[in-house]
DNA sequence: TAGTTCTTTCAAATACTTTTGAAGGTTCCG
DNA sequence: CGGAACCTTCAAAAGTATTTGAAAGAACTA
């Protein structure tokens, strides 16, 4: 190899499917190059230098640096070494249910629990008021003590949805995958 | 009634619960405030006026003016007739299942299934490539097709799941609810 | 119709996020 | 050591998204 100069470009196919997850990724509340990098590496058969990211995705030094870095600290890309090169070389996390888990994993902890210890609070309020000698107050507090245990409950079913995926992951024997595939008949 | 000028203030519970759905809600893609205008008609034992949502969680008039009407597109807040009163008062939808089925199957629409389009045709295209002549491009094709396909398996699995979450929401016998409960044994 | 009350719109302001690229760091090699 | 190659950092720039409030618009009432 060591030629050196020629600039990378993507397929129409691969930069379709990188624009793809870079979008949905977006959806998904990171951000867009975090899933094009990603596409990039997923779709490429050897591990890529950051300059070869650089070129494809027309990305600044900088941003490649952060990107890939983003990446590796979600647990969705590698470092590797590649005999005899100076530089560093990145693969992706192939085994996608084991990305999502990690990342559900991460973000359970913060968003989910943080909201479900909210609302327990807010809970032990409402309960708090239900014991007002003014009715007007305990009829209020009665209402939102139920609406805020709905929500609650809410939550902790959203939870166990993501426990349920991460369990899934883990043993990969798809307890809730072939739960699905059961359900819906349409494609 | 008819006084007018008391300033309306949260309780902090309240407003505890309104700030949780609004980071929650921001998370899943809608601005903080809809989750925070929602929630304090949720929370409301009676519907309440743009007036009222304003001195509540200091927006301006024409924040309030959007949001519920934003609130009001995806359904989840309506505008109800109060005797005798002039302006308009809003009351949210309490039914949860109801509001995250309709919200659910607005964004399955557009988000999965154009993700899905997208990659049957990358995988088309990736299907073409392999029967190249040259060895190099079909190798890499095949991987490709590969790894596309296994992208492809997981939209498609994303969009069963989100539509057994709108099945389930509308005959709210809930097997995946049940499902869910039956799984995990800790809280 | 004119006045009042309430709602909507939208351009401008503000706030927030992402990207850039040059400067500085690190590692390796002669 | 000095230089080359590479990587990271970060302040500034560019790009987005959200919020404001004043003006226009509707709907009612007398």
């Amino acid at each position: 190899m060591a030629v050196g100069k020629e600039k990378r470009t993507l397929l129409p196919h691969e930069a379709a499917v990188s624009d793809v997850v870079g979008k949905l990724i977006e959806f998904w509340g990171f951000k867009r190059n975090m899933g094009r990098v990603w596409s990039v590496l997923y779709l490429s058969p050897d591990a890529l230098s950051a300059e070869d990211l650089r070129q494809s995705l027309r990305l600044s030094s900088g941003a490649v640096s952060m990107t890939v870095n983003e990446l590796m600290r979600w647990g969705v890309v590698r470092k590797v070494w590649v005999q005899g090169e100076r530089k560093d070389f990145y693969t992706a996390e192939v085994q996608l249910w084991r990305m999502i888990s990690r990342v559900f994993n991460e973000r359970e902890k913060s968003e989910i629990v943080m909201a479900i210890e909210a609302f327990e609070e807010a809970l032990g309020e409402a309960s708090k008021l239900r014991g007002s000698s003014d009715p007007k107050v305990r009829a209020r507090a009665d209402l939102q003590y139920d609406r805020i245990k709905q929500l609650l409950e809410l939550a902790k079913l959203g939870k166990r949805l993501i426990e349920t995926l991460l369990a899934t992951a883990k043993i990969d024997a798809e307890p809730l995958v072939r739960f699905l595939l059961r359900q819906v008949p349409s494609s």
